[in-house]
This record gives C-alpha cells, structure tokens and sequence, in this order.
RNA sequence: GGGCAGGUACCAAAGUGGCUAAAUGGGACGGGCUGUAAACCCGUUGCGGAAACGCUUCGAAGGUUCGAAUCCUUCCCUGCCCA
C-alpha cells in the first residue's frame, strides 16, 4: 500500500474535486479500496479523453487497491445528458452489448482484469431487470426533483429541452453504486467533473438507504491550451483502437500537442516519475520536442504496447527527423496493383483512395493551394499521372499538407 | 389535446419565386513564417469534371410553376404558453 498515492494523483493534475480530501487521503493510505468507474457503451471504442480514468484506475490499482471498470450496458440504453447540448442518439441493445465488449476489451490492456484485483462489471446485469415500481418506492422516493432541476449540469438542457427518459438517468448511476457497495464494499466512485452530480446522488442514496459514508472524486474535465477537447484530431477522435486510429496517427497526436501542455500531459499520461517530467518539461526552445517525443512514446507503449510505438516512432522519425533511420515500412501503407500504377493514376484518386483527401474535390483544392507532395515534391498540376516510377525503394510517399503522411507500394 | 414560434451546409445564423451551391461569423483545412509548437499573415471550405458544365443539398413526402430553400398539402421533429 503506496500511503501518498492520493497525493500522486493530485501532484500529477488528477484531481477536481473531492467529496472529503481528508477522509479519501486517508482511506487510499490505510487499507485496500475498492473504487469504480463507468464507462458508458456508445462507441466502438474509447478514446483519448477517457485515458485520465484509465490512467487514475492504473495508478490506483499499482498502488494496491481494487479497481472496478463499470460498463454501462444498461445506463447507455438511457443516455447521460449531463454537459450535452441535445439528447444522445438512441443505440439499439444489440450495438450497445458490442460497444461494450469492445470496450470491456479496451480496458484489460490496462488494467487486467483478473477477477480480483481489476474487475470488468456490467449495469446491464442489475439495472435490466429492474421493477418499475419497486424501483420508484426504493430509489426514486430519496431524490429531489427541485434539487435536480438546480444542478448545473441539466440547466442547459432546460432551455433546449430535456426529456424524461434521460431525468432518469442520475437515479441509475445512483442505483449503481449502491448496488456496487453492497455487492462489492466499493466506496469511492470517480469520474468526469460533468459527473460530479450524478456521483455525488450515490454517495447521498447510500446514506440516505446505507446510513453509510461513502465517498467520490472527479477528474479535470482537459481542454488543449489552444482550447479544444481533448481527443479531437484532424482525423477526428483520437481512438484508443488501433484499427480505428493508428499507433502511427496516435503517436503523432501526442507529438503534435501544444508546448504549453507537455508537462501537463506528461504527468497525466504516462507513468513518468516527478522528477523525470519535471527535467522534461523545464526543456525550451525546439528541445521541447524531446520532451514531446518522450509523452509521445511513453503515452504510446501504454496503449499499444512497446513493439507498436517502436515502429510508430520509428515512422515519425523518418517522416519529420531528417537525421536517423528511414524506417518508412511503418507509416500507414496501401498496396495498389501493378497494373493500375502502369497506366497511371491521377493524383487526386489515390490521395483519396489512401484516405488522405476525403474527396477529389478536396484533392484538387489542396492541389491549387500547394498542399499535396509526392516524394516531397509538391503536385503542382492535376493531369501529372502517378506512375510504377514514382515508386522507390520506401515506396511512393504522399503527403496532405505537412503531417499527413501515407506510403503507397506495388501490390503482390 | 389547444395556441404560437421554429427545423438551412461541421456549428451558429441570413435568405421568403429566377442574379443562391446558398450572405456572414466561428470551426476546420492549405500556404507562408517556425521547432512536426504557439502567435501572426494570406487563401480555401457540396460532389463529379482539365474546363465548359452536370449532379445532389435547405426536416420528409407529394404538388403548383418555364423555374422553389422560398408558394400549397400532408406528415415527422423541437421550443414556448395553456391544459
């Protein structure tokens, strides 16, 4: 048992608020806890802005206490609308069962579940089978609706529009810590700072039905200093799936980040010691960018595993370094046939074939605006035809703009 | 259930019969400068086409018209007020 893990987890940025500093301090430094998260079921996967749960859960877990991930097969089936503008899209049961495996899946590579001291629970399991009315007269009766229509979190919602299946949804987290510190002694919940309210109604319906005290804490809900959320790239979420997102691309995010966001992240996202972040961070000029590569590779192995962010900065390297190997067999590749490449393809077709233009149209833009490189030499005109020559011992190398890069070599 | 106001491109928001692929702002993207950063400057921003031009888009479906985001009908959805 690590007795300062709370205080590691508030050096390194972790921490928004706490139920009760004093009495979780405490507890995380006295005896095994057992602390939960949830994970709610509405997409394939999760993406960068979950990594500070994962990482607080990875932390905690190190540390010796029980982690339990939450997936919300049966809260996703109601819909948060804490912090949204307008209600979720409704998924069907059969989507959210396999989001939520998926996800379930995501989160044994960080946390390996062993059934003991990391384990993977689903709401669906309680909350499906639930009774309406009994579900009223137990649960329903302790909340307030005066004191829910208070909260900041619904007073958007009050304006556009809220509608009575997603009110709901507060009293299901609730239900599910309850449910959790019977079954499980769990006493700590954690989350978003968006779902502070709704962690904070199960830790009063505990006592309200317990008589016990119970305790919650939440994470900084993280902007990027140039103010946008994070987990947004140019290529859309930063997807912790490698199919979805590459460790090439996810690498590449990390490189990209601000400088006024290093240290920061450095701290919240790798396992760096203290000492090492703050060496790094204090890094200026352009050496900061070692710094980045270090967040960059370090942020990388833990998602994808030492051998993927190898290659993924190996990749990197030969794109941007200069100096270094020319490792390019790591950078997103399309095999096209051989026979295509003798007749010639236009460049706008295989910039969007490869994905880096969403569109010809988009191609042609970029073309006319000196955005589009072949072998680092810029598509100046839309007839030049891509041919078997362009190709060169790496392949034939596109680049959209200065950091899209892909690889495109003779198929068979 | 009744009354009123709305649903326009990524978002916000103009447009009320042809000059509108649709003003403006934000966002995003590209170029320049740099350090694969920020700030700043310039540019682009429906799809196809080298272009001429064609095609698809203004909640949905029908209709009027030479011509519709704009007029009519029905339907769906949202907000406000009343029940």
């Amino acid at each position: 048992m690590t007795g300062s893990i709370f205080d590691e987890l508030k050096d390194r940025g972790f921490i928004a608020q706490v139920s009760d500093e004093a009495a979780v301090r405490k507890m995380l430094g006295e005896k095994q806890v057992t602390f939960y998260i949830g994970y709610d079921s509405t997409a394939p996967s999760l993406h960068a802005g979950s990594l500070v749960p994962i990482m607080a859960m990875v932390h905690l877990r190190r540390a010796g206490h029980r982690a339990i991930a939450l997936i919300g097969g049966g809260t996703t089936m109601v819909g948060d609308p804490s912090g949204r503008t307008e209600m979720r899209q409704m998924l069907t049961e059969e989507t959210i069962r396999s989001y939520g495996e998926a996800i379930r899946a995501q989160l044994d590579r960080y946390l390996k579940f062993d059934g003991d001291r990391a384990l993977a629970l689903n709401n669906a399991d309680w909350l499906r089978p639930l009774n309406y009315i009994a579900f009223l007269r137990d649960i329903g009766r302790h909340f307030s609706v005066n004191r829910m229509l208070a909260a900041e979190a619904y007073k958007i919602r009050l304006e556009k529009g809220l509608s009575f299946i997603e009110f709901n949804y507060q009293l299901l987290q609730a239900y599910d810590y309850l449910t959790l510190f019977r079954s499980h002694g769990c006493s700590l919940q954690m989350g978003g700072d968006d779902q502070w309210g709704n962690i904070l109604a199960g830790v009063d319906l505990i006592r309200r039905v317990e008589g016990a005290a119970v305790e919650a804490m939440t994470f900084p809900l993280l902007t990027t200093s140039a103010g946008a959320k994070m987990g947004k790239s140019a290529q859309g979420a930063v997807w912790l799936d490698g199919g979805q997102f590459s460790p090439y691309d996810f690498y590449q995010y990390w490189i990209n980040a601000d400088d006024r966001d290093i240290g920061r992240f450095l701290r919240l996202y790798t396992l760096l010691p203290l000492d090492e972040i703050r060496r790094l961070e204090a890094l200026g000029g352009s050496e900061i960018n070692e710094a980045k590569r270090v967040l960059a590779y370090e942020a990388a192995v833990l998602t994808h595993g030492e051998g993927a962010a190898r290659e993924a900065r190996a990749a990197s390297t030969a794109a941007f370094g200069g100096f270094g190997g020319k490792d390019f067999a790591s950078l997103p590749t399309t095999a096209v046939s051989r026979e295509r490449l003798e007749a010639g393809i236009v460049p706008a077709e295989l910039f969007t074939e490869v994905g880096l233009t969403p569109s010809r149209g988009e191609a042609k833009r970029l073309i006319a605006q000196g955005g589009l490189s072949v072998n680092d030499e810029r598509v100046d005109t839309l007839a030049r035809l891509l041919t078997l020559r362009d190709i060169g011992p790496d392949g034939m190398i596109l680049k959209a703009g200065k950091k899209k890069i892909h690889r495109v070599v003779v198929k068979g």
